[in-house]
DNA sequence: CAGTCTCATGACTTGAGGTCAGACATGAGT
DNA sequence: ACTCATGTCTGACCTCAAGTCATGAGACTG
């Protein structure tokens, strides 16, 4: 983990920090490659040295690119989560039907998102809850400033059409939807790729649409409008 | 990490299995290190070898003892969690005010708790978001098994005042108290401890009861009866 | 073509987790 | 007391992955 204040960020660019030259390339490629094998083996479990040598590369190489093992996974958590679409990214006529007809088409969505691409997934999953506190506080500054699901713009989407409540203030609702959409999604795709990770699994398959049914209702009431 | 099912939860007891002769008072002294160790270090940081020269006693010892460093944080983990009170162990003054008012009071006593004895707080917290999703798999087993706050007793409890909502499973609503109150009280703990671990802060000190209130007022939304 | 920069390399160091053969302790049976 | 068996402790040792760095190959500049 080496230590306090560790280059975790910042791979140890040399001096004239020309913004980047041609490796931009070989950056992908290693972050690509270390995506799937932090998914597939977990933080501890992927070693460098394997992710370098599926590469044909040295890994003194990747070392010199990400600083850490904590900074390439840093990386490849960055890529992951900003692969994730935005909630105001869904369709214009799932719009129109309001904020928490996009949650339930993205919970929906996300169900479909894992078969086809479970790996960022699975990265941000490890993220969230598999590696150190001290990569964790890096990646809740990362979110905290970039927001890559847009819930701020969303928030106050739903706010202006008048579907939340106006006695709480934006950052509580956003913290609160931040919190239960992540876990619940956790829980549901958990239940797909690791089964026993998370705690009440309830019964698989075909119940899922009706507890994120569940799940919005109990959401609606939380931070919604009361309905007519 | 030591692997797929590695001897995690079991040490590499003898083959009698004599109960436990006198080593005991060994294993909660190692314990006890481990619990400051990884608090005050994390998991990582967290050296076997450390904690073992602290004891004065070899370091091939607590591998006897507990298989592996995963093995001993979960011992850790384990007694930290047990530490905890269940939501009905709560005064009975308190009790007669009904289930969010024990909620309530568990989350305002949780802030001292903290200060007087914050070692088992911090290990959990290290359990929850900080080590490894082999390891988190075996501690949601646990907590499932176990329920140590006991929260299957308190929902049932607040269902038979008539305070919680009829219309959802039980198993739903345990799920989102599990959630949400761990969250929160996350939340409100590492903002003392480790600021800047969580997203969203908000302003510290003493607005904390004001949001322990709005906390409490959208769970009550949530899985409440409305109010009168 | 010399000089300078970036980038790649792989042998090397470090250090923590984990192992194990043997020393040591304990208690029961004779 | 002596022995044997069982259980416990030890510390030297092993393994293996993260991380370092001197060196050198290309590439661009003037």
């Amino acid at each position: 983990m080496s230590g306090i204040g560790s280059n975790l960020v910042s791979p140890p660019r040399y001096r004239h920090m020309p913004p980047r030259p041609r490796s931009e390339g070989k950056r992908t490629r290693i972050i690509d490659a270390a995506m799937r094998h932090f998914a597939e083996q977990g933080y501890h479990a992927a070693r460098v040295g394997d992710i370098a040598s599926e590469l044909g590369i040295a890994k003194g190489s990747i070392f010199q690119h990400f600083g850490s093992k904590d900074g390439l996974f840093f990386e490849a958590y960055k890529k992951a989560v900003r692969s994730f679409p935005r909630y105001l990214d869904a369709p214009a006529d799932v719009q129109g039907k309001g904020f928490f007809e996009i949650l339930r088409y993205w919970l929906a969505c996300t169900e479909h998102l894992i078969h086809e691409d479970w790996i960022p997934y699975r990265v941000s999953l490890l993220g969230n809850y598999g590696t150190d506190l001290t990569l964790k506080r890096e990646i809740n500054r990362f979110l905290l400033a970039e927001d890559p699901y847009g819930t701020v713009a969303f928030v106050r989407f739903g706010q202006e059409r008048g579907e939340l409540r106006q006695d709480l203030d934006q950052e509580m609702i956003v913290s609160i939807l931040d919190w239960t959409m992540e876990r619940f999604q956790d829980a549901l795709l958990t239940e797909e790729l690791d089964p026993g990770l998370f705690r009440r699994h309830g019964d698989v398959a075909e119940k899922k649409e009706a507890r994120i049914t569940q799940f919005l209702d109990v959401l609606r009431r939380a931070i919604g409008i009361a309905e007519p």
